[in-house]
This record gives C-alpha cells, sequence and structure tokens, in this order.
DNA sequence: AATTCATGTCGTATGTTTGCGTCATTAGAA
DNA sequence: TTCTAATGACGCAAACATACGACATGAATT
C-alpha cells in the first residue's frame, strides 16, 4: 500500500496555530473586510445592498459572504425573497480573543536579542 | 488607447482595508505563526534552528522569513557566517493596533437585527 | 586556495483563491 | 399559473501561494 504524498503538509502544525491562520485568511482579502465593516455600520444588511455597495458583481460578493459564514463571522437571515446579513457577535469575540492572545504572545520584551 | 483589464480588484478598496488585509494574509500560514512564537519563545533566533524546529524544509521556511521579514514583522541580523533573526517589536505593534481598531469597529451591538 | 557550512535566490510543479458568467431555485407579483 | 426578482451553486480561467530541489553566494576553516 502506497500512501501518495500530498504538498499540503498543514497537518503538521499545532491545532491552535491552524485555527489563527484560518481564522487570519478569512480577513485576509479588502472585500471581506469591507463587508464586516458595512455590517456594523448599516442596520439594513440586505445582501443585495453589499453587491451594490462594493466594486466587485453580485456573485462574486456572494462568494465572500459565503466564506465569511462558513468561517462563523457573520450570520444570515431569510426575510421573503431577500436574505439579511448580520455580524455574528459570538465569532467576532472569538476572533478577537484569538489574535488577542497571540499578539499577546509574541510580544517581543524590551530586551531584545537584535538591536 | 486600451487598458487591459486585470482580474485583480484590490486597488478598488480602501487604503486602510488593503493594510489590514495584508498584514492579515502573512498571518494566514500556520508555518509564519510558528515561527513568530518561536522567536518569541527562544533566545538564540538562529535562522537554522528555525528550519530544523519546523517540519518544512529549509528553503520554505526561508521564504516565510523572507514574507515576514517584508511584512516588517521580524528583523534579521547577519552574525558572521549565521543570520540572526527577531521580532520586530515596531511591526509587532502596528499589527496589534491596526486588528485592534478594526475588532473594535465591528464589535456588533447587543441589539443586532438578526436574531 | 580549496573546502565546508549557513543561508538566500531561482525555477518549477502543484494547490488555492479570486472573479464572474450562467444556470437553478425559490418567493412574491401580475 | 406565469413572470420577475433576489439569491446561491457550479464551473471555468487567470492570478497567486506553497513547497522544494538545485544553484549561487559569501564567511569561516583547513
Amino acid at each position: 500500500m502506497i500512501f501518495v504524498e500530498t504538498m499540503r503538509k498543514l497537518d503538521l502544525f499545532e491545532k491552535g496555530q491552524q485555527e489563527i491562520a484560518a481564522i487570519a485568511k478569512v480577513m485576509s482579502h479588502p472585500a471581506r473586510i469591507a463587508i464586516l465593516q458595512f455590517l456594523a455600520a448599516t442596520p439594513t444588511c440586505i445582501s443585495g445592498d453589499i453587491s451594490d455597495f462594493l466594486p466587485l458583481s453580485r456573485t462574486t460578493v456572494s462568494q465572500h459572504l459565503k466564506d465569511l459564514k462558513h468561517a462563523g463571522l457573520i450570520k444570515g437571515e431569510v426575510e421573503g425573497l431577500k436574505i439579511k446579513y448580520c455580524l455574528n457577535k459570538k465569532g467576532i469575540e472569538k476572533m478577537k480573543q484569538l489574535f488577542g492572545d497571540l499578539l499577546e504572545e509574541i510580544t517581543p520584551e524590551e530586551e531584545n536579542n537584535c538591536l
């Protein structure tokens, strides 16, 4: 039995590192940042409004919305023909904690080995 | 004069959004997270030690180090034949502030439109 | 000078992301 | 019921990221 070795080596890292990397990846595109900011700022949150707001096609925005939803950062609620999106408080808090913990961990001391 | 339209539309977003996205992209791979944690934890910081520590080839680690350096998160200091890497306090602080500001901005209120 | 060692650069193969047109679906309007 | 409107799913093409072997470079060692 031969196991084909794939290129992907992510499995070799710790779970916490993968978790941070995954949430960072979601935040690694300006469109998704813009969507989160839009949802934080507007009370209406209709999907179409978001596409209209962004300089991207409706299809592309829909894809970004799916990514954000999958990451647990937003929620979608059907409302008749339209879909109302909102920030997911729980997911945002989780992200906040993940980043907070990491940033605290990697804060360099005043006494650095390099000058 | 015809301008060929490229697929990449990042230019259409605000500078702040691009800045956050860029730093998030650097954090979007477990190897780079692991490197930052390693540098925070070890006083020696020699490039070779990092490659030995990670489950990746020396070449690949070198590439990740380059990315981190380019993002201003680490510094490299030549020391004879070896190179000593350290966290870049300034860059880490900058990242901390960027994420902090964004996370504050997109913190949902208790009164959410979705349930 | 020749060798060795630590490291970076280049080229390449493969995987992943992005963007968008087209189609399917489903709710409301006519 | 038929039509229209809002949206997600599918699939393709281009761009980008990842991994790494092979080569280049430059400092120490012999």
